[in-house]
DNA sequence: GTTAGCATGTAAGGAGTTACATGATTTT
DNA sequence: AAAATCATGTAACTCCTTACATGCTAAC
């Protein structure tokens, strides 16, 4: 119904529609695939499954297991109309889909996509990225008068990061456009040709 | 009074410590500096001043701008409580530092503040993110099983960034310990023998 | 003339965190 | 014997965003 973007539900279903998982396990692969920003605190992961179960995007079963002194479990399960909602999220590329968090997990699960989603996100990505930089760039030669050594040196790595992740993003599309699933090769990083910065790249 | 980190308001107040500023302004140059990661809103960013303001760690004073047509602006300038509680936050050394947003804003002031002060913040981070990498290792590990192609090539971007940023860390403190302030080479990412991943570096 | 930038604010709401509550089991 | 991990939850709170409200000025 809610037309929510809400990375943590999208994660959630995608999870769960690779097979069913209680809550404790579902953090740990949360953690482990958002990672690098933000770690999923229960407080947060609970009250979101139980928003789900009320949106009837999930089942809950209650386990015992084995050893049955232990605490019981509550395996969550997607039901059709959950699978449905992933599947339609998934495809429904909108401009949150590039932002950092969102970003990750839709990457997650592109095995469950097809190619034009891809693409989609991947070049919105890009474009995102890029904007970014230009943006930042013109402000510093606005602001340049005063410039910090060390505000200038954060500046200049934070820049040269977000070029990284460009020609990542490039490495990726063109390994999708051309077939080839992934860039089998370990030295993404090196040149390779696509233009760091100024290149526009307009998209279909 | 209250010791809420709040990198925010820690933001503000180096910002106003290096010139008075109104709002508007107060927000370009926050943007450029955190620019990386959020964008502050006016709707965060007004609140926090008249809080500031009401903890008397800021005075505000109306300005009519020449054009006398223009709208007024309000220029906030750093009180002396104000000041001290900037020069104690960038003293006292939390684990708080070392977050990704606390540390940057940080780390763009860190002309105002000692060596020893310095160093703590960049081997803090550094610290924290070998522990971040290790434990995203053990859980691979452990995980190993089913590895989704593209969840683990997001992996390994992931892991190559932060890994990227660990040497960045790694030539600042030396550049720092031997008195370099700064590198002033531009190859700073090639391998400069700090080793990756594994070094725990045990600090002082 | 219309878009972008200048300039300050408020109200409602979203997404998540910390701390609390509880307790068994496995590893070191 | 202590520490980590398994396991589920709630209440209070924080910080931030979006949308609204208002209006002038510079650049294209």
């Amino acid at each position: 119904m809610s037309r929510r973007a809400e990375t943590t539900e999208l994660a959630v279903l995608g999870l769960l529609d690779e097979s069913p998982m209680h809550g404790y396990e579902l953090r740990k692969r949360l953690n482990l695939m958002l990672g690098w920003g933000r770690v999923l605190s229960y407080g947060s992961l609970y009250p979101t499954l139980k928003r789900m179960l009320r949106a009837s995007l999930i089942e809950e079963e209650v386990v015992s297991p084995l050893p049955a002194t232990r605490r019981l479990r509550i395996v969550y399960r997607l039901t059709d109309d959950g699978r449905a909602q992933f599947a339609r999220a998934m495809s429904e590329v909108g401009p949150t889909a590039w932002e950092d968090e969102s970003f990750g997990v839709r990457f997650s699960f592109f095995s469950r996509t097809d190619l034009e989603s891809r693409l989609r996100v991947l070049e919105g990505r890009r474009t995102r990225l890029q904007e970014r930089l230009e943006r930042v760039q013109t402000q510093l030669e606005r602001t340049q008068k005063e410039v910090d050594r060390y505000a200038e040196e954060l500046q200049r790595h934070g820049m040269e990061s977000v070029e990284r992740e460009v020609r990542w993003l490039s490495d990726l599309i063109s390994a999708e456009r051309n077939g080839t699933p992934m860039p089998r090769d370990e030295q993404t990083t090196r040149e390779t040709g696509s233009s760091t910065t100024a290149t526009t790249t307009g998209e279909s």
